[in-house]
DNA sequence: ACATTTTGTGCAAACGTGTGCACAATCTAA
DNA sequence: TTAGATTGTGCACACGTTTGCACAAAATGT
């Protein structure tokens, strides 16, 4: 027994007018006297009529759905970039529909099933949906919004944060504080952030390293997580001779906090080492944890709010954009104490 | 300039039959010849057709979307609760719309608006929105879940997690480590999740209370979160002189793993103390961070997957359930290193 | 062979809205 | 006063589907 919604008929019979009347009452530029249109809503509001959004896609082919796919709630950043996503949306008055995209498969069935709801846009933000998704989405002309993700869709609108200046300043604090061993720890399993921040942070050292001043050691993690930063660690001294510990890095770059953070914890758990007394380490993104008193890891910050913002105003001026936007966020340096002078 | 998208006529006039066959043929249980279906179906899969949930939702009244609204993505057992429910629903072919029922006011508004999506049901997860809200959807006949929430509507589906028997464990595990001074940590902020286990656990108390045998102090924090944890265990020492020390208590119990985290982290980093050698600490919910090296905090786990399982399931069971559900999720004591022996 | 049931398909109405077009009413300008 | 411009409203169709009803064809029973 389903109840049964007061339709603009309703109102339109109560208020002695047409359905079209009342349909034009709730669109601002309409040709309506003020006299009508008052009456009307006054009538509505006292009713509780709420325009029927299913009814109204159906004639407009546009709805106030946005698809938010991420690949999980597991990294943190992602975490607050989605709630930051999710308050700016509301306020705008469109409704994110979150798809994971941790099974493929399972996704591109969801996907296509949500091109059905006219979705406005569609949000990708994380992890590797293959890029074809996106294309079948453009070809639809369903805009897709690429966050810090690689822009191999160039009708895509891109939003990025500032990697290179983040990754330079990465490396001017390690070479400030004297190291000479640097390091970046990075997945294996490539993704467009940790990829592009390696690459500047090398592109930042290039002339030092060229003159053999100072050396740079990738270090390759089977995950951009916690779990991957924490056997990183290990590994990386697990089978050095004690003579060789002289020439291991004292300058840590890591992909991401999350990654920084597991690195860390092992560092110290695990190893007896101390950060920054013995080693010396910079995340990016500033996740929450970062700053409490068990890390107080030195970070570049990328502000989730200034992303989650950058991306409504880039859904609201889709309508009037011709061409597809291309936004970089700044970063911020966060000194706290994961950094130290390099002791040898 | 919209794509056009191919309809079900499309599909029937190439087929060379009526939309209504069209139609029916994707419905499991209708009465059409075996060879039309298959030719049907052969040729909607060529011209790539699929149905439009739009339209058909307008004459069901039924929409394959589901509300989830959760008091923002701040508790990390929020996330991985989230993170389940959105696997399990995309598994089940629902979409959920995430809503953020940080702000009040923003959040009737938009969940006013997502009754006009005919949501299959609403999931409630956390935080505190006014259960009037549930009550609106109970009254347009949308099914309400309520998730680790207190229960004043008689209406709605409940889902909890076993407070009493994870709170009975703790006492029972704090008592056999030889403690006599307990505490409970708790926000000022009535949640039902803490009020509950606070009620439990003193209640496990109740004989020994009594007796004298033992002491319970509640300890209050201003969040129940990490901040509040902390600060919690920073007010408790504040003002305590020196000579009161063998007066504080040695066991704690804290509504949830992050306030537990925040105390311990107080206590450690800022307090010199040491846990588990000095003081004892239990947590709820065994979120990913209480298993890492940095802490090994003995909790009780409730399985984020199992209420996503059973929510899932109780939207399935909906149509043909008669009266509201009561599901209790049991939990489990996890034993790590944040509980030892009392020293004195 | 005929009556009756079963099976398969089409017609048309409905869901609730937006919007082009027509047209009446009011206003403006000479 | 009258022709034309402007303003306000209604009619009717469209969006793409589901579904009750009608009905032809096939199958069944006697």
């Amino acid at each position: 027994m389903t109840h049964k919604n007061i339709t603009s008929a309703d109102v339109a019979r109560m208020a002695g007018v047409s359905r079209s009347t009342v349909s034009r009452c709730f669109k601002a530029d309409s040709r309506i006297s003020k006299k009508t249109r008052e009456r009307v809503i006054e009538i509505a509001d006292q009713l509780g009529y709420q325009v029927n959004k299913i009814a109204r896609s159906m004639i407009t082919r546009q709805s106030d759905l946005v698809g938010l796919v991420s690949a999980g709630l597991h990294d943190p950043f992602a975490v607050v970039l989605i709630n930051q996503l999710i308050q700016k949306l509301q306020k705008m008055g469109l409704h994110p529909i979150l798809l994971d995209a941790s099974n493929t498969q399972q996704l591109e069935l969801s996907i296509k099933k949500l091109a059905q709801y006219q979705v406005r846009s569609i949000i990708i933000t994380s992890g590797s949906p293959s890029s074809s998704i996106g294309a079948e989405f453009i070809r639809l002309n369903i805009p897709v919004i690429l966050l810090n993700r690689a822009g191999q869709l160039d009708a895509a609108h891109l939003i990025n944060c500032d990697n290179k200046t983040g990754s330079t300043l990465a490396a001017k604090t390690l070479l400030d504080a004297g190291h000479r061993r640097l390091a970046f720890v990075n997945s294996i399993n490539s993704t467009y952030s940790g990829n592009s921040r390696g690459a500047f942070f090398e592109q930042a050292l290039a002339l030092k390293l060229a003159s053999g001043e100072i050396s740079l050691q990738n270090i390759p993690c089977r995950s951009s997580d916690y779990q991957g930063g924490f056997q990183a660690a290990l590994d990386l001294f697990a089978n050095r001779p004690p003579s060789d510990q002289s020439r291991s890095p004292t300058g840590i770059y890591c992909a991401n906090d999350n990654v920084a953070l597991g690195f860390m914890d092992a560092l110290r758990h695990e190893l007896g080492l101390r950060v920054p007394e013995d080693l010396s380490v910079i995340g990016f993104d500033d996740i929450p944890l970062a700053g409490q008193p068990a890390y107080r890891l030195t970070t570049l910050r990328q502000c989730p709010e200034a992303i989650a913002e950058a991306t409504a105003k880039c859904i609201q001026d889709i309508p009037s954009s011709t061409s597809p936007q291309r936004i970089t966020i700044p970063v911020k340096l966060i000194t706290r104490h994961s950094v130290a002078p390099a002791a040898n």
